[in-house]
DNA sequence: TATTGTTATACTCTATAACTATA
DNA sequence: TATAGTTATAGAGTATAACAATA
């Protein structure tokens, strides 16, 4: 049985993106996270004390959906979340959550070299500004809850 | 706000597939279409008279799953299951989801034009070949329902 | 007036378990 | 015994609408 789209760009980037997704949340359910709150973990890292709404924009989730994920992170001892001024939230990493993103990262870590490796050596310079130049699609710009 | 992921391939591998997905999605719903759909019409036009587990296999898309997915293009009246043996059921498409299908490539066409577009001309050969090799990631091989 | 955080809700996608009937 | 299709169900992820408190 083959498969009819394997040359169209848009459908092999789905598939990739699937298959890669699939492996890498096997690989974090091992110290219980999901891709997205590596991501999360990673963001407030490099950046602490950013409010919650700002981390929504920047990893496009909604603020109506960011309420139960930074509050879930919160109860699992992961991060603080303190008011910045009267309606905004602070986020910092505790110590336990910067232990687990130094775990989260070695997994990362490993999951992206085995997936570079997978391209042909002399192609791997290409693959991320191939991605980012894909990823710049006609909305990307800014929207998460506002916009047009 | 940066994003201190943009050097990961598989993080901006997801981003792109993202923004992509909700862009064809987006354009494909003027038709009452997702890319799911149009990927399984695709495949039965290509190899009439498939069953339905095998489309299921390529799709990657779980029996259990499967069952409602293609019962409602059934309803829709874009395709026909006829029973191939006493347990198999053989896919082909109506008149209308050929011409459903039809739409569908205009479409998907249009979409996928607009996103090689957005890379460098030079880097356009290698988008395939690079989104592939990604793609045969660890478990990619045969696994929809079975598999260890 | 626009923004932040929130609740409630719903829809899609995906996953597992268990079952039947057929090969 | 393995396969094809099915049902029921549960968990993510994501979407909208409406609201209170604050800038």
């Amino acid at each position: 049985m083959r498969d009819p789209l394997l040359e169209l760009p848009g459908y092999v980037l789905q598939r990739a993106a699937n298959a890669a997704s699939a492996d890498l949340n096997k690989r974090l359910s091992s110290i219980g996270l999901r891709q997205a709150d590596f991501a999360f973990l990673k963001l407030i890292d490099a950046e602490p004390g950013m409010i919650q709404s700002d981390a929504g924009r920047v990893l496009e989730i909604k603020s109506a959906n960011m309420v139960a994920f930074a509050s879930r992170h919160e109860q699992s001892g992961l991060l603080n979340r303190e008011p910045a001024d009267g309606r905004s939230l602070a986020l910092t990493l505790t110590i336990k959550g910067r232990k687990t993103l130094g775990m989260a990262n070695q997994i990362v870590t490993e999951f992206e070299n085995d997936l570079i490796e997978r391209v042909p050596e002399r192609l791997r310079p290409m693959v991320v500004p191939i991605l980012i130049a894909l990823w710049d699609s006609p909305d990307t710009a800014q929207k998460t809850d506002e916009s047009a």
